[in-house]
DNA sequence: CTTGACCTTCCAGTGACTGGAAGCCCTAAC
DNA sequence: GTTAGGGCTTCCAGTCACTGGAAGGTCAAG
């Protein structure tokens, strides 16, 4: 199979799947014209690979991922770990971001958007702040 | 003040300070020897950017707001806009980051976690999902 | 006069691609 | 047979927002 149907089939971009063979994460055959030919378990592979990222782990642990996934003595209670460690990865970036939202919004309702010159937003930033004071504040000196 | 200074009191480090310069956010005087020169309105920009930027703005929408807070004639209106765009992302992450989670909570139940070799996290991404069946489609061949 | 902190520039690397140029290869239509 | 197109190749450069490091100038204290 060339890249143009490995790339349909496993969802990624031409250009993804070059790079990956680039960093040695797929390592499919040539033909003797120069093109990729991908076997059933380099699709695999790639799939494997789409469905993982897509879930948001790294290239590094995608590369142990499949590793483990080639490991035919392979404990699941390391997936397990891996997998769990990126929970608690995700739910500290959606604290973040809500805690983030807080801010934006009292910014937001605190502005009468209007064309008058006078906003609170900016002179929030500019640390002049009447909204969401305290908040951040600022560190001292 | 020197970029030492400059970084304490604005809470960027130096080096990002310096990369600010190159791309033209803050403009700072040279002294004599040669070391940049912070005058108090270019401690107010690098609060402002440090400020700014922790709220999750882009450089390029750094240097809109520090354009619109610069301009005597700033419409609060256009600041307001920026910001509820900047909410409407920070809401579509947050539900992003969600969904991804139940999948991978969904999958960490499902894995027994034990040194058995069998795992359906692997067997998931494989595409041999019995556990968070339908969350996640194979895309049609 | 030396030490050490602080400053300078420049170059390269990060992560995970993405775009583009220049040039083969292959098929199908004329 | 030739031309047009699409797909394939490599390589180089760019993205974003820094970050690290090397090589070297400057300054204040001891």
């Amino acid at each position: 199979m060339n890249i143009g149907s490995a790339a349909e089939q496993s969802g990624l971009p031409v250009k993804t799947i070059r790079y990956y063979e680039d960093i040695g994460l797929v390592l499919p055959q040539r033909s003797e014209n120069g093109y990729r030919e991908f076997s059933n378990s380099d699709l695999e592979r790639l799939k494997f690979l789409q469905r993982a990222r897509s879930l948001g782990f790294s290239i590094e642990e995608c590369r142990e991922l499949l590793s483990l996934y080639g490991d035919r003595n392979r404990a699941s209670a390391d997936v397990k770990k891996l997998t769990q460690a990126k929970i608690r990865e995700v739910d500290r970036k959606i604290s973040e971001l809500k805690s983030l939202r807080r801010v934006l919004s009292d910014l937001a309702e605190a502005c009468h958007g209007d064309n008058r010159p006078d906003c609170p937003i900016i002179d929030d930033l500019a640390g002049q702040s009447t909204a969401a004071m305290g908040t951040f504040k600022e560190k001292g000196k």
